[in-house]
DNA sequence: CATACGATTGACT
DNA sequence: GTCAATCGTATGA
């Protein structure tokens, strides 16, 4: 049996850490009686030492939710249009959370491209939040709850053994920092 | 109060 | 390759 849900303990370890660990892992999300997922493909670590990360300047509405426990998703809007996820991490204060940056989606294709209406599907952390229905209304949901309609799951696929670390993209600041993760 | 801008995407030259 | 969409947030007067 898969270990269908890490427990907090396991998102309370640093952003760079997790970010390779959520390699692999399935993103699943319960909407309205539907249930669609995707394996995580890409992942970005932000810090509060980090001038790229919306941490970086201290805590603000906006990021309020970086700045609690971890294991909590924190979702924002980007460029008024968009939505995008991350996974809270650290110890609580630290300001740290893992940007989901792409899934190979799994379950509920048809759902994904009926929400999306064009492929790709969820190649960007924007677009994997629009398949998904990810939006404003999951900021601060715990993804450690075993209810919860947005879950981190396990199904036993082995994470990369060697994850590419690429560059950093969609930024304006720290572009050097090795914080990007593809599988 | 004013205003510049963004952890993106999609359309277009 | 370039660029507009679109609006909440952050920042400074």
């Amino acid at each position: 049996m898969p270990r269908p849900s890490p427990p907090r303990s396991w998102y309370e370890r640093d952003a760079p850490t997790v970010a390779v660990d959520l390699l692999g892992k399935l993103l699943v999300v319960e909407n309205g009686g539907t249930r669609a997922s995707g394996r995580i493909v890409a992942t970005e670590a932000y810090t509060a030492d980090d001038p790229a990360s919306h941490s970086y300047r201290g805590p603000t509405r906006r990021n309020a939710v970086m700045f609690g426990p971890a294991g909590h998703l924190y979702v924002y809007r980007s460029y008024g249009i968009h939505w995008c996820a991350n996974v809270v991490t650290g110890a609580e204060g630290d300001g740290q959370a893992v940007l989901i940056r792409a899934i190979e989606p799994v379950e509920a294709l048809d759902e994904m491209f009926r929400r999306r209406g064009r492929r790709p599907l969820a190649d960007g952390p924007g677009k994997l939040c629009q398949a998904l229905g990810i939006d404003g209304s999951h900021d601060g949901l715990d993804l450690a709850a075993p209810d919860a309609a947005v879950r981190i799951v396990d199904d036993g696929t082995p994470p990369p053994a060697e994850p590419v670390v690429g560059p950093r993209v969609g930024i304006s600041r720290a572009v050097e920092l090795p914080r990007r993760w593809l599988t």
